[in-house]
DNA sequence: TATGAATGAGCATTCATTCAT
DNA sequence: AATGAATGAATGCTCATTCAT
């Protein structure tokens, strides 16, 4: 026990190193923030943080992917429950839309893009994996659902990876473009709007009739 | 004329050091960016880009500004070209989203993105201009002709700024996922089916019957 | 017996870490030499080094010292074939003078005197040991057997301390000029010059005629 | 002039951190030393530094070069005086190898040699530089010398460079020993007696009867 | 106006050393 | 006795910015 107290203890304090980075890299950009803030923010001496996790880089890339993961287990669970979406079709994607905007609208979901989109340059291979647990996932599973339907009669749909592009195109484009890219705050009933339009413009391209 | 020339030389000179730094930034990013290098490419000695342009920070603003009126116009340009669609609606949208997504894709829009997006946190306002003279005015164009389609009965059409929203959505949102946030080359042909797809979908929903 | 079996694997660990010091001193310095590298070397955690040698500076003086005495130990025993010459006097000298050449050129004897000279305003009490402990203790066994050879006829010496001094002048500087500090390789053959040289003008100047 | 008085001042300044970098090199060794501490004493800011000499250890080989080649100049000169020895050689000789003592013994001739050997591992190519401006330098001059000697029959010399070899061995060997590597100083009587001593035997070897 | 030179401030990283186990 | 983990203290180096010319 004493020993599975002593490594949780561990991984405790790495995992409290990473949260507080993620926080730190999203307020200060990548450069801008330095280690010793980080370590102080984290109770930590700055030598602790180089033992866990070596590198600022190394840092910053876990910090970044465990946020990535931790979105993407949210928005899978949300594209989850198209699996059942019940009698009505447009509630059920105008929730799920809703939902996904709820997310993509949230500190941690902004500050990943902002952070993944300002490495671009110098990580190029950290935007990859980043875009491979989110984006990429979250669009497979979407074409999935998607795919379901169609076969079930419910939608018309050819191509559902291709429709289900669209779909995320236009929920999540609009609430780029509202946020400015997510430096204003989208209100509740501005996401509920965004959710429907996407949902009637996407029913009405491929709903069966 | 010899005071118009040095005036001329002066003006050359700054807007010389305006676009090396825009090349620089979109290089190395705003912080690993350093004002030596954006001297040395520009040929001028370190205290000259201060002379001209007071701060990094400044500089900064200057050439991104500089460099997102530029994408405007090549973007307002070509949604202009839809006042007069001719008989195709569909071959005349087509044909906008093609070239809109052939300036997104390029370098210098790319590059655009990516600073912007990178200094959200640092610079918000510039955030908010470049947005404003951007996205914000290209939606406006497009809401305007949509509109203009929408009164002559081409389109059914309810809300002209949403509308236009949601299709530059579907035009620009799949670029952003292929390209993998412009990391990654997306092939003519590829922004042709993307063109084609929102075109398709849009006109699916839009289309008058 | 197993208490003596302990403190043998004791002593061992303390002699392994020794040798691994003087190793990694050798190679890269004693202020680029890290603890934790010496450690990793000797295959026991850091602390253990510092529960056997107290200190960084401490690990330095044993292991130099050690390395020091070994080196003294292999001269002297050189230095004492001289104690019976043999008819011909120039070739038991000669031989004496290689043999010390190849101690002197060899790794260890090279890298003491590089770590003791390197640290000469650092640990000048250091240097100071080390020198009585090596140049010093040849000088006088090879001042003593000198006299032994004076007193029995065989060289003209009036000054015993002088002349081994000089002897072994003749014998150690060619060697530091011509291997430049121990950085270049000396062949056995050019060894064999040094020795035959130094022999042949000792004996010009000391021998009995 | 004004350019001239400008330039000068910068190769002043330069020049001053040379000096000053040597100092505090020769009293704290390569490692111990930092940067800080030389600008500080060279009244300049850390940059300046920078500026002028790129990196430590450009800073450091450049500091080097310049002690090597001023104590290269003075003991070339003195082994020039060998040039017109007189009627008596062995006063001439004498008063050489005291001179050259004289020098070996000085603060930055000992500083000289303890870096350089200090930096054997880390900088072999510096070492292999100093040695061929200073001992090499001096060795083949004092070869020229004897070789004049031998020519004009004061000496029975047949090579030349390995009697210079070990008139130097004779002189700057006992040297190190007395002075303890340079960490004593040596009595002006005992560098006499050295110079003495080192005449009188290599002439014993190689006087003309 | 343009520039060579200088600087103050900051930051990533390393390392000897010490606890708690 | 041995070690995993943590830390205080340094240090090399960079960079935006400013003078003096």
């Amino acid at each position: 026990m004493a020993g599975a107290t002593a490594s949780r203890g561990r991984i405790d304090k790495r995992q409290a190193i990473l949260d507080v980075a993620f926080t730190v890299f999203a307020r200060r950009g990548y450069d801008k923030a330095c280690v010793q803030e980080i370590a102080d923010e984290a109770g930590v001496a700055k030598p602790t943080v180089y033992n866990h996790l070596t590198d600022k880089q190394t840092l910053f890339e876990h910090a970044v992917l465990a946020a990535a993961d931790a979105v993407a287990a949210q928005t899978l669970a949300i594209v989850a429950d198209l699996r059942e979406p019940g009698d009505d079709l447009a509630a059920a994607l105008t929730d799920v839309a809703y939902r996904l905007l709820e997310v993509c609208a949230c500190d941690r979901s902004r500050a990943l893009r902002a952070l993944t989109y300002a490495q671009l340059t110098t990580f190029p291979d950290l935007v990859d994996t980043v875009l491979t647990r989110t984006s990429r996932t979250i669009a497979e599973a979407m074409a999935d659902r998607l795919a379901r339907l169609a076969l079930a009669g419910t939608l018309r749909i050819t191509d559902p990876a291709e429709a289900a592009e669209q779909l995320l195109a236009l929920i999540t484009a609009p609430l780029e473009a509202r946020s400015r890219l997510g430096t204003r705050a989208v209100p509740a009933a501005e996401l509920r709007d965004i959710a429907r339009a996407a949902t009637r413009t996407f029913l009405s391209a491929y709903g069966s009739r």
